[in-house]
DNA sequence: AGGGGGACCTGTGCGC
DNA sequence: TGCGCACAGGTCCCCC
């Protein structure tokens, strides 16, 4: 499911349903999802509050009141539904909806007030981990994220800076999280279509005035798209159930043969597979 | 060291 | 209807 925009949308979600409260209880119902758990780590949960939830590019982080944190990654595939069982429910509670197939419901956390929030992941590329608060500067997934997207540290010089010297097509180099952290596919994809910028172009092609625009359309899909509520893909739900819309805005992800919709511009979305992924881009308007 | 390709998984949609 | 293939929002590891 997710890039940046989704994840925070998640964990906005999250946020009613767990925070300030105790988890009670953890069932893990399976040794790994792309890694193994780990170790004890349906005991480290158990009893812990959770003080805060936070997001650092894709990954959530749930603050635990023992001084761990827990981190999560939602891969491909994974999503986080909340239920308030039935007998505990409170009129205006937030009731969500349940995920597709209870069959990849890996982890189960009960919280108080009745919270039942299930993780549900068919591909398991996702993850999980836990780590002492104070040790996450130098945690292994952590410590080499560039900076946030919408964050007073991007900007057109440091992205021209990032850039230099590297022969990579642009289109790699912003899937690249050390350079920027919480695009995926789709962001990426959009991003260049606004800044009218070639997903073929040599990153380090890319410099000055043309970082600036580039590095202005990232920000601006990403604002807009958490503003959104995320994008919607197949049935991908928020943990409410509720859909994001931002796919609606979409201007060449997924839109093979239609019209670009550059103001002016005649020409038709193209793709192409790039590092294995598809790119869908407008070979008249980006250059 | 940077960059590309394959690997990790399951599900879905399409053409035949 | 069934089958096989292509493809899917991510990232890690290996090899050149």
């Amino acid at each position: 499911m997710p890039e940046l925009p989704e994840v925070e949308t998640v964990r906005r979600g999250l946020i009613p349903a767990l925070e300030g409260r105790r988890l009670l209880a953890v069932e893990v119902n399976r040794p790994n999802l792309r890694f193994a758990f780990p170790d004890r780590f349906s005991e480290r949960l158990t009893g812990q509050r959770i003080e805060r939830i936070d997001r650092r590019a894709k990954y959530l982080l749930l603050r635990l009141d023992g001084g761990e944190t827990m981190i999560g990654h939602l891969g491909m595939s994974g999503r986080f539904s909340i239920e308030v069982d039935g007998a505990e429910a409170q009129p205006g509670d937030f009731v969500y909806a349940a995920p597709a197939k209870p069959k990849h419901d890996h982890v189960v956390f009960r919280a108080e007030g009745g919270v039942v929030v299930r993780y549900n992941d068919p591909r398991r590329f996702g993850y999980m981990d836990l780590f002492p608060t104070e040790t996450e500067a130098g945690h292994p997934v952590l410590a080499a994220l560039g900076p946030e997207p919408h964050g007073n540290d991007f900007s057109g010089p440091y992205l021209s800076t990032a850039l230099a010297g590297r022969r990579t097509p642009i289109k790699a180099a912003l899937l690249d999280q050390s350079i920027v952290a919480g695009l995926g596919n789709i962001y990426v994809c959009e991003a260049l279509h606004r800044a009218g910028i070639s997903p073929r172009r040599a990153a380090a092609s890319i410099p000055g005035v043309r970082a600036e625009r580039l590095a202005t359309a990232v920000r601006a899909v990403i604002v807009e798209a958490i503003e959104a509520g995320g994008s919607s893909l197949k049935d991908f739900a928020a943990t409410d159930g509720s859909l994001g819309y931002f796919q609606h805005r979409f201007r060449v992800y997924d839109r093979l043969g239609t019209p670009c919709p550059s103001d002016g511009c005649s020409g038709a979305i193209q793709r192409i597979v790039q590092s294995g992924r598809s790119t869908w881009f407008c070979s008249t308007c980006q250059r």
